[in-house]
DNA sequence: CCATCCATGTAACATGTTACATGATTAG
DNA sequence: CTAATCATGTAACATGTTACATGGATGG
């Protein structure tokens, strides 16, 4: 059926796949939202991209529109089609993950500082890490609060993971800035 | 001078220059390489994109040409102005870093399938990050041993964030998969 | 009535991947 | 002579970001 010109990774589709599998018919601003407030620390998207791709993904068979008033509001529902492909990639894709970050970037550069220049970098990834540790704490959080109706554990993995990502980061960090000035230990 | 669109990354350039500021005046050819072997880990880029950028940085006067035969090999040098945009980079920047994993999405997405399945993925995901170890650590024992000319430095930060990196994912792995089955543990 | 949110879409541009295309030089 | 490596580039396409554009509904 498919023509697969890269490896196709198409994770958007797959993201949206299982917004709406999770949390059943929606629309493309509800999804949009959604990407901001929940699957946002693994993927994001904004609505200029959530729009055009949900109209390829009917066009697919992969889901269905209705249309539903009274403002110009589509709802899309997962179709057989559509859950099975989500089925096959989570089972059978390899991921590639290549790493691109800016963050390890200034981190492979770093010896190019001087001490001090170096360690105010570090400082400021050590904030940028706490910053995000804070926030997917507090995700958490809510999430174990009010534990949506059973279907709690989607994201709760990931989110552990991001923790731990942050958590390693920032032990890095300090562990630098030791290796740097031995002073500032 | 530039009129920045985007808060603009441009990491890619940065990348460029700062091999160019480590190891001396290179070919795109020999950039490319060196993506491959050595800043590969924290960001990639092909030769088809290597060249054009180069030209786009000769045009900026962040580095310079002079064609260096007898094959239409080109040699690019850093210019004083490319060492302090690279600088102003390593300094200023604040890293925008966001996530963007197929695996996250994996581990996200994990509680839509059976524990078997789960278990599988899980393995899956283990054994990418072990691969993962393996290479860093390989890279960093090679570096370790020839560690050239006092600029062995360069990299080795961000090797060893990278392999913190894949040692938590590993950690997490093991965790979630006792916690999906806790007869696996 | 007017600001805010709901709701959808397109255009322009930056970045990244794969494939296509060409030719020189060197090692066996 | 011929295969591998050196060396450069372009084209087509996928993906992602920002900005532009429009209009309906709701709450104060």
């Amino acid at each position: 059926m498919s023509i697969l010109r890269y490896d196709d990774a198409m994770s958007l589709r797959i993201a949206l796949l299982g917004l709406l599998s999770v949390s059943g018919p929606a629309s493309g601003y509800d999804l949009t939202k959604k990407f901001e407030t929940s699957i946002n620390y693994v993927w994001q998207a904004g609505h200029s991209q959530i729009y055009p791709e949900l109209a390829k993904m009917a066009a697919d068979g992969l889901i269905t529109v209705e249309p539903e008033g009274p403002r110009g509001r589509k709802i899309y529902t997962i179709t057989r089609e559509g859950t099975d492909e989500l089925h096959r990639w989570l089972v059978e894709r390899v991921p590639t993950d290549p790493v691109r970050s800016e963050g390890a970037l200034q981190a492979f550069l770093l010896p190019l500082l001087s001490a001090p220049e170096a360690l105010d970098v570090l400082s400021r990834l050590t904030a940028a890490a706490e910053t995000r540790l804070a926030d997917l704490r507090a995700l958490r959080a809510t999430k174990l609060a009010l534990h949506e109706s059973d279907q709690w554990k989607i994201g709760y993995y990931a989110l552990d993971l991001g923790i731990r990502h942050a958590l390693t980061t920032i032990d890095w960090a300090r562990h630098t800035a030791a290796e740097i000035d031995p002073g500032s230990a």
